[in-house]
DNA sequence: AATTTGTGTGACACATCCGTGACAGCATCA
DNA sequence: TGATGCTGTCACGGATGTGTCACACAAATT
């Protein structure tokens, strides 16, 4: 399963830690925010798939931010599990109507806090947004996996796939390999920064008998950009 | 969606109230039994859409009643969870090879209870009685069990059945062998993923004959899609 | 022009994934 | 009791994808 996406939102730093500590063990990609504010920030950065998020927090609480979340069409999709000191019922109840799918009470172990994030996750996936993604001829659909370049459909590697889906999400913007590798491969793999220009090759080979290998831009010194202006 | 009807079978009162509570807020509409024999009443009555069976009965046990309605032509098609105390390997597998679709095991929340009993009616939804899937040369109809291709009768095992009901349920998208597992098998089931590989095959190979294992695609680093377009 | 820096390209060893046949455990039925 | 059918697991081999390297090439810098 490709890896997915968690956003950390507590107060206290050594819980942070210890949260992001297991869910990278688990292969989980992570970022942090310490308040509603910085919170923000992080999902307009990059959206996650499910969001860790402190009841109590210094300002706006984690409950209103859950309801700010749920009204955006944006996020509303985001699976959101609630972590509370509280054993209050009323709580629990409060959280699961505000629209949290799941929650978790301190202490919790860090065994408990993946197996609750796993069945959350495994349990949004089927209904999943049926992503289709398309520019000018070329289009992918998330949901068959199929790249098709105007009637032909094309053949992708794995990693291919993951790329061009990367590409087509966030078009006309340039991304250095290292942001590639963090977002396409996963954000504590360490491979080469040169693998990305392999792989690039690779997609743009795949691409070229039908002309769309013009899409990706090499950007001399920066990285590479997926767009159908040429330039 | 229709609203369904489901059945507990539960000797423990506080138990059903319980089950009972979180169902009818769920809009379920619900029938109780507290031994084998009310449920047999309860099941003439009104057929359920699905059964929340205790393992543990005064008199037959759960088990049994289990076995008895997958014989019976009538009651076949109804889906049962069922519900234990008991924290053994053993009885999840046994429970299962009757033909139990879920299980839960005490104490749970009500929020898992709805949630496994969504998705096992989700899994069985389109249709419960007269479903009747076809594509392109393959049909499979449900209420009598049947899978033909073309003029000819296709003969499967249960675990082949399903698979390929799932599948013709949900065509042109990928599916990892955990989702297949989980919708397949049963949440709660632990069996390895590779076992979706041989009954795969196995399906293939009865499809065989008839040139319909084109359909069923291997996606490489995902999983599987079913579809009549080839690629 | 020569040098330096950055990128394209082909090759290759290796890891991973998947298809396949075999097998033992189990339930059912004769 | 033995025969049969179904299931989950395993081991093996082949197919496919992966990361890295060396070198060719292009662009910027001197």
């Amino acid at each position: 399963m490709q890896q997915k996406h968690v956003l950390i939102v507590e107060d206290e730093a050594p819980i942070r830690d210890m949260i992001r500590f297991a869910l990278e063990r688990a292969d989980f990609s992570v970022a942090e925010a310490e308040d509603a504010q910085s919170a923000r920030l992080a999902i307009a950065d990059h959206l996650p798939d499910l969001v860790l998020l402190d009841w109590m927090l210094p300002g706006m609480s984690g409950a209103e931010l859950a309801r700010e979340w749920r009204r955006d069409e944006l996020t509303q999709n985001v699976a959101i599990i609630m972590v509370t000191a509280r054993v209050d019922e009323d709580d629990r109840v409060r959280g699961l109507n505000i629209g949290a799918d799941d929650y978790v009470t301190k202490p919790f172990s860090s065994s408990e806090l993946i197996a609750r994030v796993r069945a959350v996750l495994r349990r949004s996936l089927p209904g999943g947004e049926d992503e289709c993604l398309e520019l000018d001829g070329l289009s992918l659909d998330a949901a068959s996996q199929r790249v098709s370049a105007g009637a032909d459909a094309v053949r992708l590697g794995p990693t291919e796939y993951r790329l061009l889906r990367f590409f087509m999400s966030n078009p006309e913007r340039v991304y250095s390999r290292e942001q590639m590798l963090d977002r396409v491969w996963g954000q504590n793999v360490y491979v080469e920064e040169r693998t990305v220009d392999v792989h690039i090759r690779r997609l743009r080979k795949a691409l070229a008998p039908h002309g769309f290998d013009k899409f990706i831009q090499t950007v001399r010194g920066s990285g590479y950009r997926f767009s159908s202006k040429s330039l």
